[in-house]
RNA sequence: GGCCCUAUCGUCUAACGGUUAGGACAUCGCCUUUUCAAGGCGGUAAUCAGAGUUCGAUUCUCUGUAGGGUCACCA
């Protein structure tokens, strides 16, 4: 029982900040070992000490924490060196190995001893779970470098020694990977280890087509974060890429992902990720917190002489991600609410309607308005008080307009019922007294 | 170039060899209490090309074409 659980890894490389495409394979691998009551197991490798630095690791660690990928082990690579010389001169021993003395490629002329693999030349292939049979001749590969020596090994002899020495079983990456398949199966054969489940993830483009890459503008996780994007949403909309249940039912959550997720469902070619689709995605999660949830968040992101409960609502119906709150503010969509607007005559006027009338509009406006107390100074009282006063003029906007106009001072706000709410009473009237 | 992989609306994708080729995002139009947003309804839009197998091909086979991956003392 306990030789047939999963046992997934996610096993980057501490050498810049990851982007979705990385965090991808994470997400499908943690959800495979979760669907299977399988182990998820991290390894940072951090064998390259040139590259590899403890920020990037700490991102990784902090990325996947935010995003709810809870891994059951953890490994780092370097930590692991005993056990890859152990291999090391195990296979050396065995003459699957050997001990070659070359030339520096620093161009230094210096002399060194690296360790090569004895290459047998043969025909590899091996079953992955998403493209199937893939059949490789290994000849090409000559005899390849397994380490620079016994305590450095390299990229290839790490890999399968520690895979082997965690008990990995389903080895999920990039397709990037693949052609180097065979060669670790090849050393998986000399130091006698089992060949475990491959499945190589397609990758994911940018908008360009190309292999996503920060270069072109592809954003670390921790990114997302920073302009307001819910993790759940982000798992979600990431997953969608390049995998879907085959179900219509689009919005998931982490749960529900895990229950929903399988590897034959994987697509076997790249897909380009959409940003936009991912917004629409955090959009849809937003609705599924609570108001409360929503409410807290909003006024989080709003500068502290901001943060009045009342303008909560017409905010959330306009957001997809929380930073978008910072985008009203900078827009002035949301002055009207702190200061009063300065007005432009004409702007009131409501297609060809002569200006007179539009101040008897509003007049009749002010004379209904005051007779509602001010507790009862809500959307729908007022609504029910203006309303029959449009319906009497050849065209509602006579009147719904230049209130609007009045309350605002925007060509585009929301409605005037909700704005006069807001603004209260006195204020109300205050501004569109100063419209007539 | 060698080896390997892939190919359905602009994008993500669905379709036991038989469907008016379905859905979502985006886009366009209409409606919904002037506008904006939200919501509702509807529209435009795809099987890379050519052979073959078959009564019938998006689906199977081959070829072509186009993309991509990989060929390190990086991972």
């Amino acid at each position: 029982m306990l030789e047939s659980k999963v046992v997934t890894r996610f096993a980057p490389s501490p050498t810049g900040f990851l982007h979705l495409g990385a965090y991808r394979t994470a997400i499908f691998s943690y959800l495979y070992a979760r669907k299977n009551n399988g182990i998820f197991v991290l390894r940072i490798e951090d064998t390259d000490k040139e590259r590899s630095k403890k920020e990037y690791e700490e991102n990784i660690i902090e990325s996947l924490k935010w995003l709810g990928l809870d891994y059951d082990q953890f490994y780092r690579q370097s930590e692991n060196v005993e056990r890859h010389k152990f291999y090391l001169e195990k296979m050396i021993k065995e003459g699957s190995a050997y001990i070659s003395k070359e030339e520096a490629k620093d161009g230094s002329g210096i002399i060194k001893e690296i360790i090569r693999f004895k290459n047998p030349n043969i025909d590899v292939s091996f079953k992955d779970e998403i493209k199937g049979e893939v059949t490789m001749n290994t000849k090409d590969l000559g005899d390849f470098v397994l380490a620079k020596n016994l305590n450095e090994p390299l990229f290839h002899l790490a890999v399968v020694v520690d895979d082997f020495e965690e008990g990995i079983t389903h080895v999920i990456r990039g397709e990037d990977h693949v052609s180097n398949t065979p060669r670790q199966i090849l050393i998986q054969k000399a130091i006698g280890a089992p060949t475990p489940m491959y499945a190589h993830l397609p990758l994911v483009l940018g908008a360009d087509k190309l292999k996503l890459s920060k270069r072109r503008g592809a954003l670390a996780i921790t990114e997302y974060r920073k302009l307001g994007f819910l993790p759940e949403a982000i798992l979600n909309g990431v997953a969608f890429v390049g995998w879907n249940p085959g179900t219509e039912q689009e919005i998931f959550t982490h749960d529900e992902l895990i229950k929903t997720f399988e590897l034959s469902k994987v697509q076997k070619s790249p897909a380009v990720f959409s940003e936009e689709k991912l917004e629409w995605f955090n959009k849809e999660h937003i609705k599924k917190l609570s108001q409360n949830e929503i409410e807290k968040n909003i006024l989080e992101w709003l500068p502290e002489n901001m943060r009045d409960m009342k303008i909560v609502p017409i905010i959330s119906e306009r957001i997809s991600k929380w930073s978008d709150v910072k985008k009203m503010i900078n827009t002035g969509e949301l002055n009207f609410f702190f200061e009063t607007p300065v007005l432009v005559k004409e702007k009131l006027i409501f297609k060809n309607t002569p200006i007179e009338k539009i101040s008897q509009n509003l007049n009749s406006a002010i004379n209904v308005l005051q007779n509602i107390n001010d507790k009862d100074f809500n959307k729908e009282n007022i609504k029910n008080l203006l309303m029959p006063i449009a319906e009497t003029l050849p065209s509602r906007g006579e009147l719904l307009h230049p209130v609007r106009y009045a309350l605002s001072g925007l060509d585009k706000s929301p409605d005037p019922f909700i704005i006069a709410e807001i603004l209260g009473k006195n204020e109300t009237l205050s501004r569109l007294q100063k419209a007539v």
